[in-house]
DNA sequence: TAGGTTTATTCGTCTAGGCGAATAAACAGT
DNA sequence: ACTGTTTATTCGCCTAGACGAATAAACCTA
C-alpha cells in the first residue's frame, strides 16, 4: 500500500489521534494511555497495533511493560507530518484535555511510578484488572 | 465528529489522495479527474462527495459541468495540512505520474477545451459515455 | 421537446474496521 | 510453582466504506 495512504489510514480514527497526541509528548506505556483515553485495555492494544502496522509508532519492552513512542523521523516524510500534528493538536479538544489529564497523572505518579510511590488513590483509580477484579 | 478526524478519514484512501493531489494544482472538473485516475465515473463522484463531506473540497457549477477545488484555507488548520500534502505528493508515485498525465491532457486540450478544439484523439480517448455508448 | 454531456444516486456485494467480553500470553517477584 | 501486572488475541457482532453496473438527475443546445 502507498506510504502516505498507510499513514492517513492510521490517523483516521479519534482514538489513534488521541494516542499519537500523547506520544508526541514522549514515550508512554499502554496502561497510561488507557487511563487517559478511558477506554478498555483491548481497545487500546488494538489501536496501538494498528499504529505500529501503519508505521507511525514503535515499541520497546521493559519487563512486563511495553513502551510506545512515535516512529523515528530521521530522513522521512514523517517528520513534517508529526510537526503538523503537534500544531494541530495544540489547543484543540479532546487533545488538550488529554494532555492535561496525562500531566496530572504523571505528577501524582503515573503507571511506571505508581508502584514506587504506591499512591492508593492512583492505584484504585488507575489499576484495571487488579482493582476491577 | 472531530475536525481533524474528519480530514484524516477523507485522506485515508488512495483515490482521494490522488484527487487532492490534482486539485492542489488547480480547479478541475470531474471528467478530467476521471481521465487521470482511470476509474469509473460513479467512483470518482463518490470520492468527490466524500471529500466534500470531509470539508476538504468545494465545488462550483458552470453549466452542466462542476468544478472542484480545494477548500479555502483562510484562517484554518487546513492551510498547513495542504502545504504538507503538496510536499508529500511531490516526487512520489502515483502522484507524480498523475500530474504528468494531467499536464499532457491539458496541453492537448482537457475536458473544458476538448469541445472547443475538438481533437478526435482526445474525444475517443477521453469521452466516457458518448464514446463508450 | 429531443438529444448529448456531465454528475449523482441506487442497488447489491464484499471487505475493512471498531468494540465489548472473555481468554491467552509475556513477564516479574516471591 | 504461584500470583499479580501488563499486553495481545480471539470471538461475535455491527457499521462504515469501496466499487461495478445500472439508472437518474441536472444542464446545455439545437
Amino acid at each position: 500500500m502507498n506510504e502516505l495512504e498507510k499513514y492517513f489510514k492510521g490517523l483516521a480514527d479519534i482514538n489513534r489521534l488521541r494516542i499519537l497526541n500523547l506520544l508526541l509528548r514522549g514515550e508512554l506505556c499502554g496502561c497510561d494511555i488507557q487511563y487517559v483515553l478511558g477506554t478498555s485495555q483491548p481497545n487500546v492494544s488494538r489501536h496501538l497495533q494498528y499504529l505500529k502496522n501503519s508505521g507511525l509508532v514503535q515499541d520497546r519492552r521493559e519487563g512486563y511493560r511495553i513502551f510506545y513512542r512515535v516512529t523515528d523521523t530521521r530522513t522521512s516524510s514523517r517528520k513534517s507530518l508529526f510537526e503538523f500534528l503537534h500544531l494541530a493538536f495544540k489547543n484543540e479538544e479532546p487533545f488538550r484535555g488529554d494532555v492535561k489529564k496525562l500531566r496530572e497523572a504523571v505528577n501524582q505518579g503515573a503507571c511506571t511510578l505508581s508502584e514506587l510511590t504506591n499512591i492508593s488513590v492512583l492505584n484504585t483509580t488507575r489499576s484495571t484488572q487488579s482493582v476491577r477484579a
